[in-house]
DNA sequence: CGAATTGCAAGAGCGGTGCTCACTTAAGTG
DNA sequence: CACTTAAGTGAGCACCGCTCTTGCAATTCG
């Protein structure tokens, strides 16, 4: 027997990427707090309850588009700092494609970045999906002068850049790893600030500024 | 006449008061999406409709929230900020008391500094207190080495940034002012990410990082 | 092949939401 | 005291997430 995937499963997991493709559309007319299962439902010419054979609860679909976003964002950085182009170069691809996927898709942004859905906790499944895009994120930067000190174990702030740079895959000195964490959330927060509107009036267009922060990065680096 | 608020304005700025304290506690326990108008009249002991005579709609309260937080967290940098102490303590203090304002109302930041409520579009009324957020953030730096040059007018990031040193009430070289730009950026990120669950696992306390961040910070701004 | 099992969809229903509207009641004003 | 105006009422609309029972169809098994 082939052992493929039977005509039930097929038919059950294209419903489920059709409600996935549908609730994105929605999310990226409404935000996620008025994404609506009866909407969805009703696109697909389905009755209500029948959703909740795909999705137990609305949370679900939620974590699933989560898992998705991450695993795209991360791709996208991956594709970005995959070329054979010098370090400082891909620095400059990684942290531009973050802010090009951030804009091109800022509902998605803000369902992995933004607040916290209110009543909606994360559950496991989105850390690893997570952690990919950190680490595509420092790939371009993952060793250069200063390579980390075999110490280990240290206490204190130490210790948690060393955690932090081994759950990267990052081998420099602590000085470094602090740089690559302090670029991770200046990028986060920057475009947050850029999605929510708070640069209008100043940096309108932000791609200069944005362009010279990942410049200083790259000089902090030592990319 | 002493021309004093009437006792029915003074009723209503209470009953007005008193639906905001109530909303902020709705908000405390569930987020901001799941504010109900309903739950708020009938802790309130009113009917439901009743809400609408003090609050037009929903977003309009929550715009008052908004409009709330962001001069409660600027008067809190304000404090925090306004000692006799050294520029670089000053740095520190406020700095350590945005993060402080933050993780003491988690709900009310993200209100603010988090994602776009769905459908909801921020008036012109909040922009005047968010701009005092970042005065108030860029204060202790306000003034230092390499005063801003007469120039003036420059185009691109140049002249985006004299835009934002004069908004901010900055005299620095651009440097400075870039430097400024990213720490806000990077202060926004770094609570943003906290708050959100992303450094366990990693950063968890992460008050070290966050002091290592400022003090960072205050070398490049010269405090 | 027929029967049993499994998965899907239907539809009614519960309790909740924001918001509207016609209405009554109460308070302040000439 | 008569009048205006603001506050509160309650029914109602259209929507939401979610549950539950019921009927049907496809698959699997004896």
């Amino acid at each position: 027997m082939p052992q493929g995937p039977t005509p039930r499963q097929r038919a059950r997991a294209d419903n489920i990427a059709r409600i996935k493709e549908l609730a994105l559309g929605q999310l990226a007319e409404s935000g996620a707090a008025d994404l609506s299962l009866r909407a969805i439902a009703r696109e697909l010419n389905l009755v209500s309850s029948a959703i909740y054979r795909y999705f137990p609860s609305r949370d679900e679909l939620i974590t699933a588009l989560i898992v998705d976003a991450y695993n795209d964002l991360a791709a996208s950085l991956e594709a970005a700092g995959s070329t054979r182009a010098p370090h400082r170069v891909r620095w400059s691809a990684v942290t531009g494609a973050f802010r090009s996927w951030a804009r091109e898709q800022p509902h998605r942004f803000a369902l992995v970045y933004g607040s916290a859905i209110p009543g909606y906790r994360a559950p496991g499944d989105t850390i690893e999906p997570a952690a990919r895009v950190v680490r595509a994120f420092c790939a371009p930067a993952v060793r250069g002068p200063g390579a980390r000190l075999p110490g280990g174990a240290a206490d204190g702030l130490a210790g948690q850049l060393d955690v932090f740079a081994d759950a990267v895959g990052v081998e420099r000195d602590p000085d470094a790893v602090l740089d690559l964490a302090a670029a991770f959330a200046r990028m986060v927060g920057a475009v947050q600030l850029e999605l929510n509107g708070h640069f209008v009036g100043t940096f309108e267009p932000a791609d200069a500024l944005f362009s010279r922060f990942a410049e200083r990065e790259a000089d902090a680096l030592g990319l």
